[in-house]
DNA sequence: TATTATGATTTCTG
DNA sequence: CAGAAATCATAATA
């Protein structure tokens, strides 16, 4: 107080107080308990100090007072002046901050899981469920991924009213600062440059709270993810007739059992499953028939039946010429499928 | 409950 | 990158 009082007086050359006001320099030291003007600003001072003890009414009484004094314009003035000197070494300490990069690394995860961002519904997602359960075969991937998308919705919602409630806080504490720093301008030099300053500081401590809600939130879609991962793994077999389509098209080509991409496509469209699955379906069959065609002789007898019986139904001729009752009986593999016989 | 069947995943190869 | 082969993990069955 008695350092702020000598500093004061001390610039008072500076500014707008006059002689008569303050006294040169080396007076004030001599007399600095007697003369009037050190009494004025010390007076000042001590009303700007107890302010804040005081409550609001008194202060606002208080402030009224204090904005009609006579001195405070000088007062404001000798603020203006150690404030010109001082600015230069606030100015550059802090400069532009450059966004943090963890935040935007989960700003981005956020994005791609579709957490932040604009709402995807009815995307291909619901498309695909559609189509499953349109397909007859209420596959339960469609299920479960229903249901990955419904809890990925609640993430979804849950982050964001926590955001919002988040942001509201955060403008709520911002417009505060900033009325106060109004208010305060009134009786100290306070440039706009430094209530955006004080703004970018308060938002930049509110930006680890934000951080910790992103973290949480990714956090809890990793989990989410990882469950349905396993989920997905939990393996379902496929339905009766989807094995049908599949075992006859694999008997019916042994020699050659690579269905091609279109083929593919078409007997995931007959079995309801994806086209990878009937790749899958397909390398397994492959290596599993190979490694022991005898314990597949009698499903692929089987099939053989079922598609010379398709055929008969076509032509009873062919019928008769190709379906004895065990087709291959003899060299069985027929159209000798080897491991190395492909094209 | 042990065993087998089977869909999915991983690793390796040409 | 498609496919072979090995492996995993679970469903189905004996």
């Amino acid at each position: 107080m008695d350092d702020q009082t000598r500093m004061l007086a001390g610039m008072g050359g500076l500014g707008g107080l006059s002689q008569a006001d303050v006294g040169d320099p080396d007076s004030v030291r001599k007399q600095q308990s007697l003369g009037q003007p050190q009494q004025d600003i010390g007076d000042i001072l001590q009303q700007i100090m107890a302010i804040t003890d005081e409550s609001l009414d008194e202060a606002q009484a208080r402030k009224h007072a204090l904005n009609c004094h006579r001195m405070k314009p000088a007062l404001f003035s000798v603020l203006c002046e150690i404030k010109e000197k001082t600015v230069l070494s606030i100015r550059g300490v802090q400069e532009e901050d450059p966004p943090d990069p963890q935040i935007m690394r989960l700003d981005n995860m956020l994005l791609a899981e579709g957490v932040s961002g604009p709402e995807k519904g009815g995307g291909s997602a619901a498309a695909a469920a559609a189509a499953a359960a349109a397909g007859g075969s209420p596959n339960d991937s469609s299920i479960e991924h229903s249901d990955y998308r419904a809890k990925l919705a609640q993430i979804r919602q849950i982050y964001h009213s926590e955001l919002e409630k988040y942001e509201q806080a955060c403008s709520e504490f911002t417009n505060h600062v900033m009325n106060l720093l109004r208010e305060q301008s009134r009786t100290r030099p306070i440039s706009p440059k430094e209530i955006e300053r004080m703004v970018a500081i308060i938002h930049r401590k509110f930006s680890s709270i934000q951080m910790q809600l992103k973290q949480s939130t990714c956090e809890a879609v990793m989990i989410l993810r990882s469950r349905f991962l396993d989920a997905r793994r939990k393996r379902r077999n496929f339905n009766k007739q989807a094995t049908e389509v599949l075992n006859e098209y694999f008997y019916s080509h042994l020699s050659n059992p690579y269905p091609s991409e279109e083929a593919k496509e078409e007997l995931a469209k007959k079995c309801g499953i994806t086209v990878s699955q009937v790749s899958n379906w397909f390398g397994n069959k492959r290596i599993r028939y190979k490694k022991n065609i005898g314990k597949f002789q009698e499903e692929a007898n089987l099939y053989a039946v079922k598609t010379a019986v398709d055929a008969a139904n076509v032509s009873a001729q062919a019928s008769q010429a190709n379906s004895p009752a065990t087709p291959n009986s003899g060299g069985y593999p027929a159209p000798c499928y080897t491991p190395d016989g492909r094209l």
